[in-house]
DNA sequence: TATGATCACTAAATCGAATTAGTGCAACGG
DNA sequence: CCGTTGCACTAATTCGATTTAGTGATCATA
């Protein structure tokens, strides 16, 4: 319990050199010339005593430490959003970095309390996607990188499009999450999707948005039909919602894809276990997530861009 | 851009008094006594050039940072987590620290390099629940700390269990997710299931692992009702697990629940959409968070054990 | 043989805040 | 009028690692 920890003092006094001397070992300084057996006695008492460094410290002298913060607002979650965070996590790692994520909260005074109190080399706030406007970029090293995640987003609606397009269908529903967590991102989805529709000849889609009650979902999809008898196809915000869409559309007795097709968004497993199964188009996230990374870490980001998006068809269209 | 940090010291020259004056008036320390009339200069000092403490150096001082870090395994995701790490986080907050959630990745050289490079007040480690044993507890401050949450399971299997039993069904299966992520926590439920059924007087529960393809979990509860034709009723591991289960269930023309019940655990609200609407057991796992952050914290665990858990009665049992 | 270059290290300053041990001054008691 | 106490502060040290500016010693060159 009372062991203090093992210092860089420690060590050099175990060797008999200065700590300067070791610092040079450890850290590899080829500027400096150190003969290889005080090298290795160095080496050796820090094995011995297991010296670890103090990150703090480290830190201090540094000027930052060796996080990077990743913001993400409450209670978003998705596959697209696990691997965009796996494909930065993996690439911080092979520069030294550690990649925490931190999830918001009310309670907390908002992100620049955490940066302070974290002091990370970078952050990428993705709160801003999904809620409001970007957030004042006031306080330090606050991005909003997505590594060009949302850029890429138009041309993964493209595709999604497309697919419903060479199936035959011209005029198509966005069927939108109710939730006002995803408000923002779906407005950009549906931004793209107006996009998309004018350049591959397709009416203005209509909007559905998808309530969270099943009753309420069954009706709107009621109204939808009625109101747009021309809509056979509906393109989902994501597999969540698809699934939701494919739930009330059963409860309706609606025939999925012959009467309505449906294609989904982000290609969850699971879908395969919709009824009938969930046509989706399957995104490179950790690509995007691989991208951010070298970004904030100042590197050259990779020439070629992430791969494009690809459908994964499955029953539902 | 270049603008460098604001210090104590520059607060310090700033209000004419020396750096230890600022820490003393800034800090609320009540054993010295500074004049009011001071102590408004260094506040507005402190305002204007808007100081804003470094993080890294109070670190080093106090000897960690106000960092709790919650240590997950890579693809463990669920609802129960979710409100967990949110109880968790808020009660954190409510003293000062902030929680980072740390994804596992098979690139870092394992949690201990992490704690290194971030030196938190506290580690919560759950990865050991999910996969391997708990970890050595070689490095530092880590606990496999759950706040008692999984004792709570316990209690929360055997609710759903008596649900089934309430129900008039004497025989039943566990269903079990494939995923080995969830390998090791899934034995810990059957084990909890299996002391439920003797406590209600049931027979020794069958088990059944539901594939993740679609076509093999059909098959999968195809051979169970064979094997078993007496089961009557399916206790699934969490909510995903009973959706996958019902639509293996549709698929083989299988009513729910007269032919067979299906009651799920952590009561998703995507539940509702399923069909039949899928009745689950709810959990408030917020509260064992929150246990588990004032365990950490080395402050007294509230009193008042977590509350237990409700059934949220739907269409499937 | 003096000059300087190279080698193998060390001393000391630095990062920014917290804290212990004072210091000078005024008021008060005996 | 001297000693003590209380007040309002300050100087200097500490936390642990990094880094700049050296310091002797050895070796080579002119």
């Amino acid at each position: 319990m009372g062991t203090r920890r093992v210092t860089m003092r420690d060590v050099a006094e175990a060797s008999g050199v200065s700590p300067a001397t070791v610092s040079f070992v450890l850290n590899d300084v080829t500027e400096q010339h150190i003969l290889p057996a005080t090298q290795e006695r160095v080496r050796a008492a820090a094995r011995e005593l297991g010296y670890v460094p103090h990150a703090i410290a480290k830190a201090l002298r540094e000027g930052s430490s060796r996080i990077v913060l990743l913001a993400l607002p409450q209670g978003i979650r998705g596959p697209g959003l696990d691997a965009y965070t796996r494909g930065l996590d993996d690439e911080l790692a092979r520069h030294g970095h550690v990649l925490l994520v931190r999830h918001g909260s009310p309670l907390h005074g908002g992100l620049e309390s955490v940066v302070a109190s974290v002091a990370p080399r970078a952050v990428i706030d993705l709160s801003g996607l999904y809620q409001h406007e970007a957030a004042d970029a006031a306080a330090g090293p606050v991005t909003t990188n997505d590594g060009g995640w949302v850029d890429g987003l138009a041309a993964h609606t493209l595709v999604q499009l497309l697919h419903l397009v060479r199936a035959g269908h011209a005029s198509v529903a966005v069927a939108l999450p109710e939730d006002p967590g995803w408000a923002r991102l779906a407005a950009v989805r549906l931004g793209f999707a107006r996009q998309a529709s004018v350049r591959l000849g397709l009416a203005e889609p209509v909007v559905l948005t998808v309530p969270r009650d099943k009753a309420a979902a069954i009706q709107a999809v009621r109204d939808l039909r009625r109101d747009h008898p021309g809509v056979s196809a509906v393109a989902a915000f994501d597999d969540a919602v698809a699934m939701q869409l494919l739930a009330a559309l059963h409860g309706l007795g609606v025939t999925v894809p012959d009467e309505l097709a449906v294609i989904g968004f982000d290609a969850v497993e699971y879908g395969s276990f919709a009824t009938p199964a969930l046509t989706s188009v399957h995104i490179d996230a950790g690509a995007y997530g691989q991208r951010a990374a070298r970004t904030v870490l100042g590197l050259e980001p990779p020439a070629d861009p992430p791969a494009g998006a690809t459908v994964v068809v499955r029953e539902s269209a």
